[in-house]
DNA sequence: TATTTTAAATTGTTTTATGAATCTAAATAT
DNA sequence: ATATTTAGATTCATAAAACAATTTAAAATA
């Protein structure tokens, strides 16, 4: 095969930011670091470009392997290049991030590298950048999620709009009042009542609602007004 | 220095797509080849990752490299890692895209490479994957313009509301009501009228407005209403 | 068992802000 | 004067924000 004559060549990585919701407060999964340097540390879920596998496969192997999960929301994020992020070597590295209900990946929860859920809020310091990385994360789901369903994503196919409206709470650390939050949901024609309520959670129970598929693939890419207030929002 | 033992390593590429505005259309920026495979095509402006610097500063020396053009407004796009995209030898490649005023720069724009604008309705075919960053930075563009007054860099630090209007018109391929759009954008605060008129448009002549630039730095990351009915947009 | 209490879910109305559409006026080269 | 384009103002329609009362069903109590 021929080759770039004198072209420098570096190491391609993948860095995985996964978010996950429990009902309550936005999670991140991190994993302690398999190999040195940094070996021990918590990390995010990352691993090395081979070969014979595009970026966005590299992402999805390396998900399944360190944690079992397959076939989630998952989106390329930023590449970050500095040349000394990572102190052993140069290593370009590409970050994505990936959206699941933490429910019900909790059985296929692969443990064999022992991932761990953190809150947002309590999190130990990661390993080179992967601080800023986390960050950015954050960014981009605030901003793609007050213009886009994503945050569907996070929770059982089966839900309520309180849970739905707690999470969106959650993500913009905001409260937001229940009849607009409601009115405004139901508006984009993304949710389908079931007959049976979730009693969990209230004496009266709410009933549960349903992704409609069709729409949501149809209406994903609009811009659709999901937060109160976006124009006051700074991301 | 210490290395990932048994690691595969990539070239590290990165491609700009530059757009331009000239009053009517919306142009690109593009080169021709200089080194096989595929020299003397039309390309993007493309160049190698070094070893000592970072991407986003490798994307800024080779658009200094090769148009003369620097200190535009740059973006990263994304990263582009299939394995067989480029048939000599696997190159990822990060994609920017960059907004420059054509005429500001058409004195200081380098010919030595023999850069070239082309409308983007009839422009060559580009080299490996490169027509499908083109799509993508356009979709971004549209997208992001939405929403953040970012087209002021397509236009001279002087400019007219007809002038604003007819970019935003030609960006997103449709026509907008001249007295609702002006009331949209002075509505931003970002605009600064001035005392002189541009008369070579029309025979009345339109008021030179510039940008505030303390507003303009305060409210880019705001969700501003640029353009009528982005909720009927798909983007 | 009947009644009351309680906590959460659900629904509706008024007010305000925003955007679209239309009309009106002003400026100026021909 | 006239044609053309900018610029400002008004009306109308729609959407969003603010705001309160009712329903439900389990649990507690008499």
């Amino acid at each position: 095969m021929i080759k770039y004559a004198k072209q420098s060549r570096f190491i391609q990585a993948v860095d995985c930011i996964v978010f996950g919701f429990d009902g309550d407060t936005l999670k991140i999964l991190l994993i302690q670091r398999g190999f040195e340097p940094e070996k021990g540390k918590w990390s995010l879920m990352g691993g090395f470009v081979q070969e014979n596998e595009s970026i966005d496969q590299a992402s999805n192997r390396i998900l399944k392997q360190l944690t079992g999960l397959d076939g989630m929301y998952l989106e390329q994020l930023h590449t970050f290049g500095d040349p000394h992020r990572d102190p052993m070597e140069r290593t370009v590295s590409t970050a994505y991030f990936a959206l699941i209900d933490i429910l019900k990946y909790e059985k296929q929860l692969n443990t064999d590298y022992h991932p761990e859920w953190f809150s947002l809020k309590r999190m130990p310091k990661l390993i080179f950048d992967q601080q800023e990385m986390v960050e950015l994360a954050k960014r981009r789901v605030r901003y793609k999620a007050a213009l886009h369903p994503i945050l569907f994503e996070l929770l059982p196919s089966r839900f309520t709009i309180p849970q739905l409206q707690s999470l969106y709470e959650s993500v913009y650390n905001t409260s937001i009042d229940k009849r607009n939050f409601s009115k405004r949901i139901l508006a984009t024609g993304l949710l389908i009542k079931q007959a049976d309520k979730d009693k969990s959670g209230s004496r009266r129970g709410a009933f549960y609602y349903q992704l409609n598929m069709q729409n949501y693939y149809a209406k994903f890419q609009a811009f659709l007004n999901l937060i109160p207030n976006p124009t006051n929002l700074i991301f």
